[in-house]
DNA sequence: TCTTAGTAACCAACTATTTAGTAGAATAAG
DNA sequence: CTTATTCTACTAAATAGTTGGTTACTAAGA
């Protein structure tokens, strides 16, 4: 698949609607947009993250319905690892260090994320 | 505060830099920058950063050194809040178990992080 | 003095992103 | 058959971000 390019500001935000809603008509996603967005603009949107390989659709009539082909985790993971690098000297470890010093998160849910994992394996 | 405005891209580069340097004249800047830039651009950048209240400079004859006003943390947890919010419904720790069940932190790792905060208190 | 070099400031040109109008196809309604 | 509706596709226009040229100033050196 070729999703490597970046998105831009406003076609994230429409891949977050097509990653909560599932699938969606540009009409069902303009809704669900913020600040009322036009019609036509919605539809850009969508074709231009068809076109970077992000999403895809079925044929419905005359009317297309759009779904996520990227799904939101591997996403999120690019995002993260980048800011994670530019940031972070690309330690994750340091990453979550600096949450827990600026009490983003609490000894209480590191330890339940442990007992998660140990679980896990 | 008036640095609330947002970075673009390049000006985030330069920030990055400033961090490392702590201060530094256009042309270290310039320097240390991937893939050379023009002066001017760099120029350029850093007094947009300037407008936007992250950077100040002090003169020396008749250049200008610059130096960040706005640190690196602060700045990174602005970008980590976002992504949470973003992708983990603003919650830290469901970033974090994330970043478990990815294994990009190791089990180890988050016991060493516990650690630290327990002795912390 | 005259020239050269280095720098900040300004700004024009270019590229990327966002917005929305227009055209055309398909379908439904009168 | 004609008109209105709805949707995709295309594209022009507006806005934002990036790049580097030009100018003016100052200092240093011939």
């Amino acid at each position: 698949m070729k999703h490597s390019e970046k998105l831009t500001a406003k076609e994230e935000e429409v891949m977050a609607v097509l990653w909560k809603l599932k699938k969606a008509f540009v009409k069902e996603i303009q809704e669900e947009l913020e600040g009322n967005q036009h019609y036509n603009t919605v539809s850009t949107l969508v074709r231009l993250l068809e076109d970077k390989g992000y999403v895809a659709y079925k044929v419905f009539g005359k009317s297309h319905q759009y779904f996520p082909v990227v799904d939101k985790k591997s996403y999120s993971e690019k995002i993260l690892e980048q800011n994670s690098s530019r940031f972070f000297d690309g330690s994750y470890k340091n990453m979550v260090s600096f949450f827990a010093q600026q009490d983003k998160i609490s000894e209480q849910e590191l330890e339940e994320i442990l007992e998660l994992i140990k679980n896990k394996s």
